[in-house]
DNA sequence: GGAAGCTCCTGAAAGC
DNA sequence: TGCTTTCAGGAGCTTC
């Protein structure tokens, strides 16, 4: 599932293909892939048409590909399923290939090979679209979204105090991307393991100290995944040449029900939580008093 | 206005 | 073997 590390993969991967590259053809070959582009596929496609990508930025989850000169960019997400690949126009279509986009000037220096990128989503949750920039050169849909622990302007003190003035608990706050951006349910889970806070703490409680230690788990974990390559537990993560990532076999505490908590020994449980599952150690991180 | 819950979607895996 | 059910979860939308 891609998460900010997975996508932070996949970004540097575009900045070195893509970027510069002039767009001769785009083939939107499932409607849902563009269904945040608000004037639909053909749209979508006339207007990308012609124009060169500059340099890909990212915030959080989102990635997103300014058009030289035109105050618009390609936003991307992948969801919980999407791949952003460049492959070889000879390679075979994946099976769920959702939009393929063909450059004016793709030969590959190795090999004189034609190179296009592609989106393949399985499960639909991703898309691309395009949108205006807002004066600080974000996509407009994304203006909300807040910076991520890995962004140097990220502020660590209005963090710790929007927390504290939140009313909710601790795991709720973490993935809510307005607050924080770029933590998904995997990395919410291993952060809270490495601090020993259970997912239903609330927010409230969180002083300044007890925040930044939660703040430099939560970097550390994806500094450590980025650094593996992103986290897949199967070919639903990879990077744009199709590769994954390492990271999983890392997880101390997600995917891990039954197994022993590598601190101390105790069986890792599952929680359903918000129709998902919360991973926890239920020695380590006390779950709160009954309210 | 803020917090919580629902919904979208596909396919692998499990259960029968 | 084949059908049904469960599960995975990001984020926009709806409800309270």
């Amino acid at each position: 599932m891609p998460e900010l590390p997975e996508v932070e993969v996949v970004r540097r991967g575009l900045a070195r293909w893509i970027a510069g590259r002039t767009i001769a053809e785009v083939q939107v070959l499932h409607p849902r892939a563009v269904r945040r582009h608000a004037d639909g596929g053909e749209d979508f496609s006339a207007v990308l048409k012609g124009h060169t990508l500059g340099e890909p930025q990212r915030r959080g989850k989102y990635l997103w590909i300014p058009l030289a000169g035109e105050g618009r960019s390609l936003l991307a997400h992948l969801g919980m399923s999407g791949q952003l690949l460049v492959r070889p126009e000879t390679a075979p279509d994946e099976k769920h290939l959702r939009i393929r986009v063909r450059f004016a000037d793709t030969a590959d220096a190795a090999g004189g090979t034609e190179l296009e990128l592609r989106f393949v989503d399985q499960r639909t949750f991703g898309g691309l679209s395009l949108h205006p920039e807002t004066a600080d050169g974000l996509p407009d849909v994304i203006a909300h979204i807040a910076r991520d622990p890995l962004d140097p302007a990220f502020d660590d003190d209005a963090f710790a105090t929007a927390l504290r003035r939140k009313r909710t608990t601790i795991k709720r706050a973490l993935l809510d991307q307005s607050l924080i951006s770029g933590v998904g349910n995997i990395y919410a889970d291993e952060a809270l393991w490495r601090a020993r806070v259970h997912y239903e703490r609330e927010t409230a409680g969180f002083t300044r100290p007890r925040t930044a230690e939660l703040l430099g788990h939560v970097r550390d974990v994806m500094n450590a995944a980025l650094a593996q390559g992103g986290t897949s537990f199967d070919s639903l993560y990879v990077n744009v040449n199709g590769e994954s990532g390492y990271f999983d076999r890392s997880l101390d505490a997600y995917g891990r029900e039954d197994e022993p908590c590598r601190r101390c020994g105790t069986p890792i449980r599952r929680r359903p939580w918000m129709n998902r599952s919360s991973y926890f150690c239920p020695r380590c991180q006390r779950p709160p008093r009954a309210r």
